[in-house]
DNA sequence: TTTCTTCTACTGGTTTTCAGGTATTTTTCA
DNA sequence: TGAAAAATACCTGAAAACCAGTAGAAGAAA
């Protein structure tokens, strides 16, 4: 196998000679470009050919998650790894929604960023150990007390998120307009929300439709 | 370091068996276990220790993606490897939401297998090969083309999510209540649905909230 | 300068929701 | 089998949402 072409982008050029620096001595690797903006980084892919890319978020110009889906949709064979600072859950969710393969961060170990760089370019998704922990972590969402549904409950929500009114519900599930009216309040009351608008939202941050 | 204490769940003890066979010959994890049914394995991990969990999703009692929330709630240190035929995007990432550390379709080979349960152990996340694939495919929601919002409109829409009224939305923004009808009105157009229930439920499946 | 978009505001009428309740019949399960 | 939970159904009135159409003002873009 050749050796993988890869490529740094990082806001700080301290961070691309750091790992220039480390990377040096990788057999299976070779250090093609560097690149502190994503413009810069997006003429360059036009023009040469690329296996890897290490992505910071932060970049001054374009958003690292947005490019890497820009990427992602132009030359589907680069594999992105992302390498960043943020610890924010709903940022790692979000690179693999766009299709990066992995997610490290800064303070990993040269031994982390190999393992999940060949993990990454055998076309597996790989995180870090700090990652996984932040992932694993409950959402905020999640620590409030879910409410519990029945079954019905349950039922009548999904139903209600897709616009239905209580009278459309009460025909589909040959009900008195008046019971789903009654499940709806009790959805509105166990969710601690306002109306159905609130209610909708709330369950869909807990992951319930 | 001691072998892993395995135990396989799934519903056909087929292939529970198959599994048995294939990792009998793995130096580093002994099988101690093999259930069809969610409530035998809850009843086992409260009486002997265990590592590592191969894990369907189809179950006859419960549903293999809430018995893998119940397990990391209650025995944190337990390692869980999703192996389904599950291809639904869906329920592949609600299962990371829930703690596993990677997922696995049963026609993966036992190389593959192996190489998950080794970034599995160690604390990483790995999704085989096809798995990622189903994962970077983007959702059905991200192809619909996403209507494009005025600033005002986002604004609205989002105070909406939060359960406000026109007339509370009208106050907070010093607008007549009218005007926030207007937009609340546009919003639905633009989404093309037909109350503020199913305008937040697209919303947030388009990642706008 | 003209055109387009966005934001603003209105009329007038219909439908639906929401907020208090209460109460009977099924299921569930211990 | 008996208690608890869930599902069903009803009442009333006020508030809010929804529908359909119109239209002026401000700002940006062409």
């Amino acid at each position: 196998m050749n050796k993988l072409r890869t490529v740094i982008v990082d806001d700080h050029p301290i961070v691309i000679e750091g790992l220039k620096t480390l990377l040096k001595n990788e057999a299976n690797l070779e250090i093609v470009g560097g690149f502190s903006e994503g413009t810069g980084l997006l003429s360059y892919l036009n023009t040469k050919p690329v296996d890897l890319i290490l992505l910071d978020v932060t970049l001054p110009d374009i958003n690292g998650m947005d490019l890497c889906q820009m990427i992602k949709e132009r030359f589907s064979t680069i594999t992105i790894l992302i390498l960043s600072n943020h610890t924010e859950r709903s940022i790692i969710m979000q690179t693999i929604q766009n299709g990066a393969s992995g997610y490290l961060l800064k303070n990993s170990s040269l031994d982390e960023l190999r393992q999940c760089i060949a993990s990454a370019v055998t076309g597996n998704i790989c995180y870090s150990k700090e990652v996984v922990e932040i992932i694993s972590r409950p959402t905020k969402n999640q620590l409030r007390n879910t409410p519990q549904l029945t079954r019905r409950e349950k039922q009548i929500l999904s139903l209600l998120a897709e616009g239905k009114t209580s009278q459309n519900i009460a025909q589909e599930l040959f009900l008195s307009p008046l019971t789903v009216d009654t499940h709806r309040r009790n959805l509105i009351q166990k969710f601690e929300v306002k109306n159905v608008a609130e209610l909708i939202a709330a369950a869909h941050q807990q992951q319930l439709l």
